[in-house]
RNA sequence: CGGGGUGUGGCGCAGUCCGGUAGCGCAUCUGCUUUGGGAGCAGAGGGUCGUGAGUUCAAAUCCCACCACCCCGACCA
């Protein structure tokens, strides 16, 4: 390809709303251009990023034995009420009516579709299992969409699904994405992280996230240096600790606090660390119009885990108490609530398992401007159930037992999933067994954000001259330079028969061929992020030679033509 | 949904307080010079100043309403 037959434009400053370097470099690069929020044009060098991504996923997806289908966008309504998902998705679900009247969504993902595909045409179990999947744009309409393609409301996304006869079919289909998808991020070249997952009210160990490691990325992961575990903070065990409570040694006192609620605050104002503080939570669950009362109990410099809170048997659709609520079941406003003195028969109580140990702390009193010092379980107040409440923090031991985590940030690229026979059952999606039996299938589901990929990598490689992809992933393999195209015929037909070469032997290259200063093309050959790059100028060629240069590496050499190629096969294989 | 901010050629911005012929840099076009790290000079084109309704002799500027976009927050007591 040659730049001035292709279609792209730099720009030196990036729209001044773009936040996050990826979104900054996509814009100046010219691979994205901005529609509306959240929706993006792919400007044929972004598109060719984009293709490569697909073709890396088709080609490990076909390998692993998926089949391709391609799914409309637009949808019916009436699977989405059958799944019962028409009412449950909320908002974020793109709702629109055609000419008669009839209601249809623009399809955030493709459950309902594809199990309709199957249930219809599936009936044996001689035909089980089944992975079908596509590449496909879905809308979401996200609340905030942000920085550029990473969340976007129109992407691409693939999404698989695989049907079986039974669970352990299941399971080694899961297995079998898991690799598939571990391939692609490898052949990638991303820096990523297979974690383990919140599975929501399924349960099991049915889901992982597949993060790339940036820092501008929006989910935290706790993970072992020591081993291979990783998990999303939010799902991540907190050990019990290893040491008991010791015994009770101070006199419960009331102490003033006035003004102080905060278990920072409060630690501030007496002098102590924030982990001699007992932090109490008021939540409330609404059962049959009765509101139950919880109090949570944590260390001061503890943080709660909703969704932990939620896996609590009677506490599944839990709420935080509202300040009206707390003075109505304690007396006092909130910031000075605590465990001691609580009537059992009104409130349950729940302590984190690192709370459990703790002896003397400090609590708030149930009167308004009051704490006490100095409380203890079972002395003070009962002993209460004990269950994992919090999100673990930094230098806490591994759940498996082999280190102390640490914490990074991800963009979540994959993530895959045993959603087992949840939409199977709504759907009615059955086959039958060799006895003749009835039997609704197994699902599992994949999906990888396609688009997002591309802002991944850029958010990954990149350095103060523009973007650094893989070049698995780049625009182009190769970047010829020629200097002087205009001016000089030894330059002009080296380059082109530079080009023509590499082409015919299978580089994906791009000529420069703009009639502009050096400088420029320098300067828009590495922010697109072109790996591998080849000057041809009249120093060079006098010599017989071409210069190489890496996007990434420091200096340029200076190499006979041969050895040009020679370098480029091996880099490229 | 709550709070804050911004809307001026393709991009980045000034002008708004204090009303008086809409400007700068980049980009685009023409010419000359230049040519191994985003050139120089000279000239040119391009804007219903987010939309609407007001005040005024006169509105980018003042008032009101609306829209769009961006940022932060959404209950850890």
């Amino acid at each position: 390809m040659r730049s001035s037959r292709f279609f792209f434009k730099t720009l030196k400053e990036a729209p001044a709303d773009a936040e996050v370097v990826s979104q900054r470099l996509m814009l100046r690069a010219g691979l994205i251009k901005r529609v509306a929020a959240g929706i993006y044009t792919w400007m044929p060098l972004g598109l060719r990023v984009l293709r490569k991504v697909e073709t890396i996923i088709r080609e490990e997806m076909n390998r692993a034995g998926a089949v391709e289908i391609l799914m409309p966008a637009v949808q019916p309504a009436e699977l989405w009420q059958e799944s019962g998902r028409w009412e449950k998705y909320g908002p974020e679900l793109l709702r629109i009516r055609d000419r008669h009247g009839r209601d249809f969504v623009i399809g955030p993902t493709h459950e309902e579709v594809i199990t309709d595909v199957v249930r219809r045409d599936v009936k044996s179990y001689r035909q089980l299992p089944l992975t079908l999947y596509q590449i496909q744009n879905k809308f979401r309409d996200e609340i905030r969409p942000r920085f550029g393609v990473m969340r976007g409301r129109e992407f691409l996304m693939k999404d698989a699904y695989s049907f079986h006869a039974g669970f352990a079919d299941l399971e080694r289909e899961y297995r079998n994405m898991y690799a598939a998808y571990t391939r692609i991020f490898t052949r990638m070249g991303l820096s990523f992280r297979a974690v383990a997952a919140d599975t929501g009210s399924i349960g099991g160990t049915g889901s992982h996230e597949f993060q790339v490691i940036a820092e501008t990325g929006e989910d935290d992961i706790a993970y072992c240096p020591d081993s291979d575990y990783a998990a999303n903070v939010e799902l991540a065990e907190a050990l019990p600790p290893a040491t008991p409570r010791p015994a009770a040694a101070a006199a419960l006192e009331r102490v003033a606090t006035p003004g102080q609620t905060a278990c920072a605050e409060v630690a501030a104002y007496l002098g102590i660390s924030p982990t001699q503080i007992l932090k109490t939570i008021a939540v409330v669950c609404e059962r049959d119009g009765e509101k139950e009362l919880a109090l949570l109990l944590l260390r001061g410099d503890h943080t709660l885990n909703e969704i932990k809170v939620g896996k609590i048997a009677g506490l599944e659709t839990f709420r935080f108490a509202s300040e009206a609520e707390i003075e109505a079941f304690l007396g006092c406003p909130p910031g000075y609530i605590g465990p001691v003195g609580v009537d059992p028969q009104k409130a349950r109580v729940i302590a984190d398992r690192s709370a459990t140990v703790m002896c003397d702390f400090v609590c708030g009193a149930n009167v308004a401007g009051f704490h006490f010092t100095g409380a203890n379980f079972g002395r003070d107040c009962p002993e209460p159930e004990v269950a994992d409440l919090r999100n673990v923090a930094p230098g806490d031991p591994s759940p498996d037992g082999k280190g102390k985590l640490a914490f990074c940030r991800g963009i979540e690229v994959g993530h895959i999933f045993q959603l087992r026979t949840t939409y199977a059952e709504a759907l009615d999606c059955a086959y039958l067994d060799e006895q003749g039996q009835r039997r609704i299938m197994e699902m599992g589901c994949y999906g990888i954000g396609v688009s997002r990929i591309v802002g991944a990598a850029v958010e990954q490689g990149n350095d103060e001259k523009g973007i650094v992809f893989p070049a698995a992933i780049a625009p182009f393999e190769v970047a010829v330079v020629p200097m002087g195209y205009f001016k000089s015929e030894m330059v002009k037909s080296a380059a082109d028969r530079l080009h023509d070469d590499l082409v015919a032997a299978g580089f994906d290259v791009l000529l420069d061929d703009r009639d502009e200063r050096p400088g420029s093309l320098f300067a828009d050959m590495e922010l697109i992020g072109i790996p591998h790059r080849i000057v041809v100028g009249e120093r060079g060629l006098k010599e017989g030679k071409l210069e190489y240069k890496g996007r990434a590496d420091p200096v340029a050499t200076l190499l006979a033509a041969d050895a040009v190629f020679a370098l480029l096969a091996e880099k490229l294989r």
